[in-house]
RNA sequence: GGGCGCUUAGCUCAGCUGGUUCAGAGCACCUCGUUUACACCGAGGGGGUCGGGGGUUCGAAUCCCUCAGCGCCCACCA
């Protein structure tokens, strides 16, 4: 064993997380004589490094897991990664671009096979980051969210909802990213406030030579503009109704239509509409069958449809045409306008475009039912279940779901087409072809008839499949695994992502599962910094995730995420947390170094070891009821305060205190003894929290078998305490702080002994601590007296007043004065108790707990009021 | 525009159905201490009229109303 008065984490984690592996410890498979307790990972993007946000995700995902493991359970963590569609076809994209490959040079295979080979040497990096910081998943099951048995999942689950009609191909309104140049959906569009200039444009009046004014944000839609709408109410452009208006520069003449959408108060009151590119404008559209002219490109270029400006940007178009509308006087003014523009999550640079487009969408109303109920009548409970409303609000308000992805990276659609209009489904093109052949009575219809969508799906419509298709579910739903699994236990997630993910993991379970995916869901917080700021790369104040692994240790790091966030909370993080944790486990270590290194030969128990025994053994129990209580709750950072305040105070503080021999003095076998058997029951408590050192401290504790391991040793059961003893141990630590505060004031050292006298006639209640108070305090003799003793200095505990003869350091003049203090605040104090107790009102109304209380509080107050003025 | 939530010690937060866990915790701070596990330490200590105002009640940090400030989510105002 080290000899180092520091614990290096660094020479103790990597060698016990590989014995963990090698034992198997980690691995879960069936058992019916256990209660399974299953978690599944939020799979991190097969492209991510590990950042803070996974540290504190996967803490507490592990803290979970682990005591399920030692409570008996059969614990189960299942790992994995998400193959990320439109972020990781992206990256690869970029990759390519750096080696001048043109992804639209690629045929779709050839782009494949670059993506997976992409995916083969980046994608295992974060699960093996997680291995540093403990994680006790069970790597035999790891999955990738492209495996097979989850894409047969997708395309199963696609089938369905075809054939239940709940899936559906149209042509609406979508949100398109043109640089990934993909539909998104509404989730994946982030709106920001944005300042942008509002330009007021004329627009003649066909056969007169008035004009009427609008006011747009975005000049270069006017070469799509197919009518302008005035409000049928606003009086100023009565004249106007019925007339016709000229585009500006393409000389389209366009009604003027009247809707009273249009915001009177608005720029000038006068909207024009582009059907193409706002979905407002759509829907007036549609409302006023009105022409849709679309000026873009799928990259967002304008395109011939514009006339002008082909082939530019819309930024560098807009530029173009105001210029140019200024030339021709058309332009009158323009404004700032800070407003909220929809950006990419993807590509947070890129507005998105509202697009009319071709795309599947799941029709979300008809599945939304039983999500809605069971988590709204707690039969799934979500932590803090504040979310249940946010939750709510979104199922009642939801949209359908457009799926379809333009792009290859992902599961691809099994929609097959034919013909002019026709749509069959199919696991395979032959299965496709069945259902064609049926569907559309022609016999004749080949193979080479059907061709299969080029698009794949959102890839939150895999990961809504998981809790089912990681253990083959769909497949085989009557397998043993998924039998056994699901539901799983809990979800561990961050708030972020509850309607890309928990929602629709919900959705799923009660449509194609045996029942909810999920028992209960832990919201956790945002990381961020101490500012409040979110942590991102451009901002550059994440820290770095491994480097604070390398610098605190795993369990300093653990602890460090932990005390920093209250359930539910967003997370401010804070180094010097780690550094608390990093303090914590060298504390531990050095307490079991002590124990350690006592000599033991064939002596008395010292009495104060034995009364220690006793206390610890009593708050030991108080304090686990309290921890499983909170775990109960998931307040883990109130457990693990909880279980630092145990050891930390409790057990160090004071018991180690209470047994330690003198300097270079022996002990005995039996205080040993309790002392590990204590430390033991510390380190079963901790360990979910501080898995490494724990598991090391256990090794160490004295010669176990082969297989004796923490990681699979039994939480404690919580036995009976005595609460009266320990509210009496209460006083007696009182009675040593005092002592030791009188020290301090009075500048008496340590070292020397002093008397310590009760003013009592009678035998004290906490006579058998009197060796404890002895041996903290360093008092050589307490005794009993009926007088005041002179120049000493005294201090006043539940009624009994103590005295400790000060000799030479005596100041009587300021105890006199802090008691002439002390006595003023006890009258104002019981003047407020008589007035209450004076008072019908609270007499007649007050519970008789309470005014019995009131009374005590009196009668204690007016004891100590007689004790102080005897000093006088 | 709708909804949710927050405001308690210098900082971060607990305080569940109104009355002994009611004014708390951790950190920070101050004083003392190189003694004998740990200075990544020990002992002791100071610090808040619970955002403002009003109400209900015998009694309010806790319930209600109102004002102020902050945060977040959702929503198509050009």
């Amino acid at each position: 064993m080290s000899i180092s008065t520091k614990y290096d984490p660094a020479e103790v984690e990597g060698k016990i997380y590989q014995e963990w592996l090698e034992k198997g410890f980690f691995h879960s498979t069936p058992n019916p004589d256990k209660e399974p307790y299953t978690i599944l990972i939020p799979p991190p993007n097969v492209t991510g490094l590990l950042h803070m946000g996974h540290m504190l995700n996967n803490t507490i995902q592990d803290i979970l897991i682990r005591k399920a493991r030692m409570e008996g359970k059969e614990a189960c963590w299942i790992p994995g990664t998400d193959h990320a569609s439109i972020a990781t076809e992206a990256k690869v994209v970029g990759m390519l671009r750096e080696q001048g490959i043109k992804k639209s040079d690629l045929t779709r295979e050839e782009f494949l096979s670059h993506a997976w080979k992409w995916k083969e040497k980046y994608g295992g990096i974060i699960l093996n980051q997680l291995q540093r910081l403990g994680a006790s998943c069970d790597w035999d099951r790891t999955f990738f969210t492209l495996d097979e048995k989850n894409s047969d999942a997708v395309e199963d689950v696609f089938i369905s909802y075809f054939k239940k009609g709940l899936v559906y191909r149209d042509y609406k309104m979508v949100n398109w990213d043109p640089t990934a140049q993909t539909n998104i959906s509404n989730e994946e569009v982030i709106y920001r406030d944005t300042d942008a200039a509002l330009y007021y444009v004329k627009y003649a009046i066909k056969g007169s030579d008035e004009f009427v004014t609008i006011a747009t944000t975005r000049p270069e839609t006017i070469l799509g503009d197919t009518a302008i709408c005035i409000n049928p109410n606003d009086e100023r452009y009565t004249h106007l109704k019925g007339k016709q208006a000229i585009v500006p520069l393409v000389n389209r003449i366009i009604p003027i239509i009247e809707d009273d959408y249009v915001d009177i108060e608005f720029g000038t009151g006068c909207l024009k509409v582009t059907p193409a590119h706002d979905t407002n404008d759509y829907d007036l559209g549609q409302k006023h069958d009105l022409e849709t002219i679309d000026i873009l490109n799928d990259d967002g270029t304008l395109n011939e449809a514009a006339q002008f400006y082909i082939g530019e940007s819309r930024e560098s178009a807009r530029k173009l045409i105001s210029k140019q509308l200024k030339e021709l006087g058309s332009l009158i003014k323009t404004e700032n306008l800070r407003h909220k523009v929809g950006f990419s999550e993807r590509n947070p640079d890129t507005a998105i475009e509202p697009k009319l487009s071709l795309q599947w969408f799941v029709d979300m109303q008809k599945l939304v039912t039983p999500a809605l109920e069971n988590v709204m009548n707690d039969n799934i409970q979500f932590f803090p279940d504040k979310f249940k409303n946010t939750y709510k609000h979104w199922l009642e308000n939801i949209k359908d779901w457009p799926i379809s992805r333009q792009l290859w990276w992902g599961q691809q659609i099994p929609a097959y087409y034919y013909g002019e209009t026709g749509v069959a489904v199919g696991k395979t093109k032959e299965e496709a072809l069945d259902m064609a052949r049926k569907d559309s009575g022609d016999e004749n219809l080949s193979l080479n008839d059907l061709k299969q969508d080029e698009d794949v799906v959102d890839t939150w419509f895999s990961s809504a499949l998981l809790p089912i298709s990681v253990f083959d579910g769909f497949r085989n739903p009557n397998n043993e695994e998924y039998k056994y699994y699901y539901p799983t236990q809990v979800l561990v997630t961050g708030w972020d992502i509850i309607f890309f993910w928990v929602a629709r993991m919900i959705i799923s379970g009660y449509e194609f599962g045996m029942d909810k995916p999920f028992e209960k869901v832990y919201f956790t917080g945002m990381v961020r910094d101490l500012q409040r700021r979110k942590m991102s790369k451009q901002l550059g104040n994440s820290p770095d995730a491994l480097g604070l692994l390398d610098q605190y240790g795993a369990d300093g790091v653990r602890v460090g995420m932990l005390l920093s966030s209250a359930a539910g909370n967003d997370l401010l993080f804070d180094e010097k947390l780690c550094e608390q944790g990093r303090n914590f486990s060298n504390k531990i270590w050095n307490a079991f170094r002590l124990i350690k290194s006592w000599e033991v030969t064939n002596i008395e128990q010292d009495p104060a070891a034995a009364v220690a025994a006793s206390w610890f053994e009593n708050r030991f129990n108080e304090t686990l009821e309290e921890i499983n209580d909170l775990f109960s709750k998931f307040r883990l950072s109130e457990a693990l305060m909880a279980t630092y305040k145990l050891v930390w105070d409790d057990f160090c503080s004071w018991y180690l205190e209470m047994i330690k021999p003198g300097y270079q003095q022996p002990t005995d076998q039996t205080t040993v003894d309790q002392a590990i058997g204590f430390i033991e029951q510390l380190m079963r408590v901790l360990h979910p929290f501080m898995p490494f050192i724990t598991e090391e401290i256990w090794k160490n504790i004295k010669s176990r078998g082969e297989n004796d391991y923490l990681i699979v040793s039994e939480w404690p059961v919580v036995n009976s305490f005595n609460k009266k003893e320990l509210q009496l141990t209460n006083e007696v630590f009182e009675i040593i702080s005092n002592i030791r505060n009188v020290r301090n004031s009075s500048g008496i050292s340590p070292k020397t002994a002093l008397q310590l006298f009760v003013k009592s006639n009678e035998s004290l209640p906490f006579e058998h601590y009197e060796v404890v108070i002895k041996k903290l305090a360093n008092i050589d003799s307490i005794a009993t007296t009926l007088e005041k003793i002179e120049n000493s200095s005294s201090f006043i505990i539940r009624r009994n007043e103590f005295f400790v003869p000060l000799g030479e350091h005596a100041s009587a003049e300021d105890q006199k004065e802090d008691a002439i203090k002390e006595i003023g605040r006890l009258k104002g104090f019981i003047t407020g108790i008589d007035k209450k107790l004076s008072n019908d009102r609270f007499v007649n109304n007050a519970p008789e707990k309470v005014i019995e209380m009131e009374r005590k509080k009196k009668a204690d107050a007016e004891a100590k009021i007689a004790i102080l003025e005897a000093q006088l």
